[in-house]
DNA sequence: ACATATGTATCATTAATATAATACAGCAAT
DNA sequence: ATTGCTGTATTATATTAATGATACATATGT
């Protein structure tokens, strides 16, 4: 029932950050890199919640508006699984442009606390190894 | 009377994290980096607000939060100004841990995304020359 | 004195998010 | 058939964030 994929979800409650969009957000990057396959099942909206220690609802809307992008698909009495979608590509310009606001952030915060240019590199590529996915 | 201040701040009111917070760490990050300094004026709370095209109330409430923890110091009649706090200090340490959560944020998408390491990093190098400061 | 600037208090209103407690239809396995 | 899973609809409630329209005390410059 695909009992460990819960733990692919970070959520941080004080971001600011909808929780829903959070998932939204790391489900969609786990389907265009590859990590979730088509026909993928995905944790039920109550052991999520369980989980995430958030409400049901919260999940349920995550996987609801996923389904309206064709990004998931609902099989009744089953759950969640990765939409068969044929239409679906995992280009390197594609993921590059879903990295890019997280790293014009980063790169404006920087600035802003006028970090040296080789600190900040340094830090950035060891966080790269510490937050391995897997 | 600052004019130009206003240039500093980025907003991106789709992110969702609350106008007045984006505002409140943004100063945070230019005063503890030394950019501005101790008795530097804020642009009025309706010059920004006109400026961002936001409410002037989202302002006061990012000015008055900063100035109840000793950031910011009212002078009546005249405006916002960076507080004289001797206690202030600017430790590389401490700016590295305010840019930390970026950089950990940044770092997580890119692994869920799949994206190789050399690429993420060039790309980031190419943002840090691009966002700078002034 | 007067006009103009400052931040802020006050009121009402709107929208979005999240929670809680139920309930229901659909499917699978026993 | 019953049990136990799915996702979801429903209703109500609470919180937070932001806006809009005034209004006020305070200070500055003329």
């Amino acid at each position: 029932m695909g009992s460990q994929i819960p733990l692919l979800f970070n959520i941080k409650p004080s971001s600011g950050v909808p929780i829903y969009k959070q998932i939204m957000e790391q489900i969609n990057r786990l389907v265009i890199s590859g990590f979730l396959k088509a026909g993928d099942e995905l944790p039920s909206v109550r052991q999520a919640a369980s989980y995430l220690e958030v409400n049901p609802m919260t999940i349920s809307k995550a996987y609801s508006l996923l389904e309206a992008t064709s990004v998931l698909e609902r099989v009744r009495g089953k759950g969640m699984i990765i939409a068969h979608d044929r239409r679906r590509t995992h280009d390197l310009d594609k993921r590059i442009e879903f990295l890019k606001p997280a790293l014009i952030e980063a790169a404006t915060q920087a600035n802003q606390l006028a970090l040296p240019r080789e600190t900040i590199l340094k830090l950035f590529s060891e966080l790269l190894e510490e937050y391995t996915h897997e």
